[in-house]
DNA sequence: AGGTCTTGCGAAAACGTTTTCGTGTTGAAA
DNA sequence: TTTCAACACGAAAACGTTTTCGCAAGACCT
């Protein structure tokens, strides 16, 4: 087993002191040509690579970027990881990837845990709880430490801080408009409960699209869920009151839920249907009918978050306290669980 | 901004020395329960925590495993992501996730540079590239070095280490032994190309399938896809050609992409041609048929491979060089893709 | 011969810990 | 009064770097 070779050992094999060979790797000037050379060559023969962990220590600085998120099994979330990883590659940085799985106190330990001294900064999106519980004062607490974070999607004005974001009512606004332009009056909307920050902005751009085409809104035809498990009976009531000629769903599974339920019923989407959903994952592309879906870019999201975190931690001397909120454009993939006039 | 506090902060409030603080931190019963108190208050009171850096440096741990993938927007490599973390965060690990992006170059960097201090240990599957140039000599190093690795999924026989896959094999044999238990004599293969691990397997199991239940394997009808990209002219070929009354599909893409162009050529699944794919990923579960698979199990092969590795950190004391290769069951998980008996 | 300037290198501090060892004070035993 | 142990604490090394500063030797100039 050949250990990695340090300094001290390269300066002990050579018979000359610490300072001359960690000078001579960086070509200081101050070393001779013959040392220098003499020095890179045994480097070189034994493979020598500064330890990250003395250098992290001496800098303060890890070049690691910590990623805390809900669930990495959800294609919205790996997109933006992959996003964020290929800017902190691109600027010599690592992620380190934490889920809170939803819960206020997995965030808060992992928040810790990689505060000290793990990561230089942090990109997070708020777990469920936390937006229930409106607690956030883990994040400006290492925010005041000096360390930058970004957060994204699902956001808080509660902390002062950059933020990435789509304008998920405009989104939302711009679906409805659509089916709405295709004749349908009737447009029911499947959400998740308000506390959900970006659940309760679709909701509103579900419901300001209604009001801007005078359209009543019918509660009846609202339903929010609770836990996705058992989302099939509501969905179920719903389609079966035959009350509406299209779903807007403020995600891709609520959707082809909803497109499963009515096919189960013998209702054809587009046919007697339609369906319009949020997120433009797998299930959307790959379902039949493939699904017309609010497009948000997570690879855009993740390098965007990353490129202002980085800018960030390389601006460093001034502190600059101008937080910014950038906002991430979508559209509308139109596929197969529409009609079109 | 209230930097954190380090313990030479604390020591200097307190006029006493750096070694008192550790100690009374660490309770330990050299020092007299006033200064230990006296100290322990302080150090809540600012709410100190141990620098994990230097704690790394100290004791040469990290308590960080490095992962390094082929890509991450990928449900099967998502879910084990999620057992690693799983397991990772149960034994106070941290994870750093690298991505390969399926590049021979990129692998042995990101592994390179975290070898150089930044994780105690490995868990890897694969890039493609790596298995076509059947080039470890990355991974040996590493190994050599003292850091264990553990290999999932895509593995070789290359290099000694513990590994954690699926019987491909033996799964490939039991789904087209189905289909042929099912009654269908014209079997299709759609597979990937031979230089990847587990297409190869996956071939190999629905080719002695054919052969112990006596059918003649028809070339005709076994497509290799290079590239994901366009692998429908390929797949429609196959499904104008007539000539096959069952298909399996060596993943979830190429299984959902033969059943949305048998649509479209008017052929029902289940009703005219049954369809098994392989992992039980999201399309699997929402498409529509929904689609019979083979099931692998991502979480389980996360968790199984994160505790090999840590069982190897925490070993440490003996090398134990017995390499053990763990065997995650799959199951054929029965849906609406194809006809039974 | 005395002074200054360059060249080439080493000592040491610093980053934040933990831990070993030493040391001074106190109290009790002899 | 001397001796020894127990107690409470501090100094210093170690982990692996980088960097500032100091110092010696030689070259050069007056």
């Amino acid at each position: 087993m050949r250990k990695k070779v340090t300094l001290k050992q390269i300066a002990r094999e050579l018979d000359v002191s610490i300072s001359t060979v960690s000078k001579s790797l960086r070509d200081s000037h101050e070393i001779s040509e013959d040392t220098r050379l003499k020095v890179q060559a045994f480097a070189k023969l034994y493979n020598y690579k500064p330890n990250n962990i003395a250098l992290s220590l001496k800098n303060k600085k890890t070049k690691t970027i910590g990623i805390i998120i809900p669930e990495i099994v959800h294609h919205f979330f790996a997109t933006v990881i992959s996003g964020i990883e290929q800017v902190a590659n691109e600027n010599g940085y690592n992620v380190i990837v934490c889920l809170s799985d939803e819960s206020f106190d997995k965030e808060v330990i992992n928040l810790e845990m990689l505060a000290n001294g793990s990561t230089d900064g942090f990109i997070m999106s708020l777990s469920k709880e936390t937006q229930q519980k409106k607690d956030f004062h883990h994040i400006q607490e290492v925010i005041n430490q000096g360390m930058p974070v970004v957060l994204f999607d699902r956001v808080t004005n509660d902390v002062f801080c950059d933020k990435v974001i789509i304008d998920d009512k405009q989104a939302a606004f711009d679906a409805v408009q659509f089916l709405i332009e295709q004749g349908f009056r009737k447009v029911a909307l499947i959400t998740t409960v308000d506390y959900v920050s970006v659940g309760k902005l679709r909701t509103d751009g579900y419901k300001e699209a209604l009001n801007s085409n005078h359209i009543k809104i019918d509660e009846e035809l609202i339903i929010k869920i609770e836990d996705i498990e058992n989302c099939s009976i509501k969905i179920e009531n719903l389609i079966k009151s035959k009350n509406c000629d299209a779903i807007f769903a403020v995600n891709e599974l609520f959707a082809v839920t909803a497109i499963k339920i009515a096919a189960q019923h013998n209702l054809k989407v587009p046919d007697d249907i339609s369906v319009i959903g949020f997120t433009d994952g797998i299930i959307s592309q790959f379902s039949t009918p493939s699904i017309t879906t609010v497009s948000q870019n997570g690879i855009k999201m993740g390098r965007k978050s990353a490129q202002m975190l980085i800018d960030r931690l390389e601006l460093e001397d001034e502190e600059n306290e101008q937080y910014t909120t950038e906002i991430i454009e979508t559209n509308l993939i139109i596929r197969e669980s529409t009609t079109t006039k």
